[in-house]
DNA sequence: GGTATTTGTTCAGCGATTGAATTATTTGCC
DNA sequence: GGCAAATAATTCAATCGCTGAACAAATACC
């Protein structure tokens, strides 16, 4: 999107400090090698008397720290190098899921610090009890943290489900929650992180979106546009544009599973018909290949049905063409709407991704106008299972990045 | 879309004033009743000193002007209030289609103060002749602006197909346009606009993408999302996210008429099958309305369409239930995918909206899972023909308003 | 006519960036 | 080893723009 719209606020004296330690914070997180202060001051335009200014507010906050410098050839003083910090403020990532409890904790950095995964079956749970449980394995991930120098400075939790900005969640039908008001249930728990200005404590949002925002993980922060599917018994997705998750106007975007593929089709537990959730969606693939889903966790199902399309078995082969055949026409016309250049496969597609991709370009080549001149990428996921999870603790950090203003006023 | 990313460039001392004559000239444009510098003080929160010392710049600058304050009760030295000038920077907005041309002038207001449209059929015209009409079309524009106290800041250019970030045109189909580079075609002619750092001399984008622009002229800049869909032969959509225009990757977003509706049915020239355009474009509406299409232009189709569902001929109405119904099932993959609240039925469709919006509104009923929480509205667009032209040149001031220190730097 | 009230301007003070000068530290050459 | 060149980082006076308070201007109300 171009930057044309007005700035949010007033611009007072301290705004112009807070833009260079954003702009000198992200150019580190960006940089590829450790860059010296003289790096950055050519890199932003800054003089090298305000880089060292900012290098300075920056080191006496935890957010960066000297590091030995990328070795230069020639004369001169040697440079001192600037990463971002690993023992300064630090995301902590919850995850909410059908089948299992998730909670790590990522570093300015986007190293994964701590990490929990609690198997059981959630769906007897009360979310109330559900979220007693998270709260014991974050109290655990603080310390951890601690002892590792980190200060947990926001949480975010990723939930299979809708959710609306006040975090109440609206409907999550596999895990059979219905206006969970997730901050309010939190509320007679201790606090799960440090308060740190600028950050809100908690933030609530679907699975699907913090997992793509698990995919920019150690990934320099930019201009990245790509669209990430989560398939799971639901499919979900995140577009993130330029960089930036997108939301919606309510914060229900992404909702790909219903898009109609067969408009005259299948009806669909939505109401409508034919809905790509029908044809592929996990339990409409593993009943075309003709497994038995109903004993299987989702992620067994996904292993036994890419281990048989792996042994060539033709009613695995099928099953996933035809699934993948439906995923690329939604898939289309996304990529015709908004003119993305990557897809990522992600949650139970990440190893189904050999099948499914060939039929998804397919069914792409054949339908958008424009990949003629420009090709798109459709690849599987990079992280495992604990994306959604990952990324939400990502959330934090980034926003700590693009703001460092609010944690540095907090630590004196 | 949440504002985390780092901001683009240094900010050095002069950023502050930039930034700040950006939010009082935004809020000045945003406010429905002159405001005081009082109330731009209260407003923005800067000291009344700031917003003197600002809008002083403004007035040298003539990007706004004193006025009769609004009336007030009680006591107190009447304020003075500040509108957007009306003898200032202006936009030029251009448009080449199939049946006309057009040129307008668009003030910072977002008044329409010049306006011609040439109507000629422009498919056996060579694009270097249908420029060169522009061309001198433009300058009577330009001398009409000067007469009026306008200076043409920049020119947008609508045209009906997909447009590289350079101006080229890559394919417009129904004008017969092929790898055009308006940029270089133009370069022989006389500039169309004074220059203004900060502002290009010439944008060439989709029609759609202006159209959308259109929809947001006289309309408060602000957070508006929705989708602005184009009903032509083809069909384009604009996609606002956030009051601003959201491009894509490579600025080939909006194809929503190669969605397809239909993924098994009628071919479609696009190499795809079922895509929405065979089924709710003009040529299938009139086409199943069993008109003659052959001979009509365009708007005189869509006129006699309306006639006859107007005096409730079944196949007219038949005609336009069931392209409703196509379009329906699209505009629920994109509110799906987007959560956008508001869709607009532009160009071809806005005098047709009264049989289209019913069932596009039963499909996003039964087909988007959040419609039960917010409702999405569906409306004709309020501009006319035009809406492409005026968006184009709306383009152009709002980025004046959004930047107004290019500006000033010009005038001195 | 006097007072209260609100608007808008003036001015000293201050924070942040700038640009040049200075200090610091290494390489390369004699 | 000593010295010049080169690059990195810091120091400091100057300047720009915002702040806050005092002040001037203009009107309504008593």
């Amino acid at each position: 999107m171009s930057p044309t719209h007005a700035p949010a606020g007033a611009a007072r004296q301290g705004s112009l400090r807070e833009l260079n330690l954003a702009l000198v914070l992200g150019r580190i997180a960006a940089a590829d090698r450790p860059p010296s202060r003289a790096d950055l001051a050519t890199a932003t335009g800054l003089t090298r008397a305000t880089v060292s200014a900012v290098v300075e507010d920056l080191l006496a906050g935890q957010l960066v720290s000297e590091a030995d410098p990328a070795p230069r050839a020639g004369a001169g003083r040697p440079a001192r190098g600037l990463v971002l910090a690993d023992r300064g403020p630090a995301g902590l990532g919850l995850e909410v899921n059908v089948d299992y409890l998730t909670v790590c904790v990522v570093d300015l950095a986007g190293q994964v610090r701590h990490r929990t995964v609690h198997r059981a079956d959630l769906r007897p749970v009360a979310p109330a009890d559900a979220l007693a449980r998270l709260v014991d394995l974050a109290g655990e991930a603080r310390a951890d943290a601690a002892r590792q120098g980190l200060t947990l400075a926001g949480a975010a939790l990723a939930v299979p489900g809708l959710v609306d900005d006040a975090g109440l969640v609206r409907l999550a039908p596999n895990l059979g929650w219905r206006d969970v008001p997730v901050p309010e249930l939190l509320s007679g728990h201790p606090s799960l992180t440090d308060e740190v200005p600028g950050v809100p404590a908690l933030v609530v949002d679907n699975e699907a979106n913090f997992a793509a925002l698990g995919e920019l993980h150690s990934r320099p922060p930019g201009l990245a546009s790509f669209l990430h599917i989560s398939g799971e018994v639901g499919i979900g997705a995140g577009i993130v544009l330029d960089g930036a998750l997108f939301r919606g106007v309510r914060g229900w975007s992404g909702e790909i599973g219903h898009l109609p593929v067969h408009p005259q089709g299948r009806p669909c537990r939505c109401g409508g018909r034919g809905c790509l959730e029908q044809y592929a969606g996990q339990e409409a693939i593993v009943a075309a290949a003709g497994l038995l889903r109903a004993e299987l966790p989702a992620d067994i199902a996904t292993a036994r049905l890419a281990e048989l399309a792996e042994a060539g078995d033709p009613d695995a082969l099928r099953a996933l063409h035809d699934a993948g055949t439906a995923l690329g026409v939604a898939v289309a016309s996304v990529v015709n709407l908004l003119d993305l250049d990557t897809v990522v496969l992600g949650g139970g597609y990440a190893p189904l991704a050999p099948w499914l991709c060939p039929p998804v370009l397919a069914e792409i080549a054949a339908r958008v106008l424009t990949a003629a001149w420009s090709p798109v990428t459709v690849r599987p996921s990079t992280l495992g299972p604990e994306a959604a999870a990952v990324g939400a603790a990502e959330s934090v950090v980034r926003r700590i990045v693009a703001r460092p203003a609010g944690w540095l006023s907090r630590s004196g």
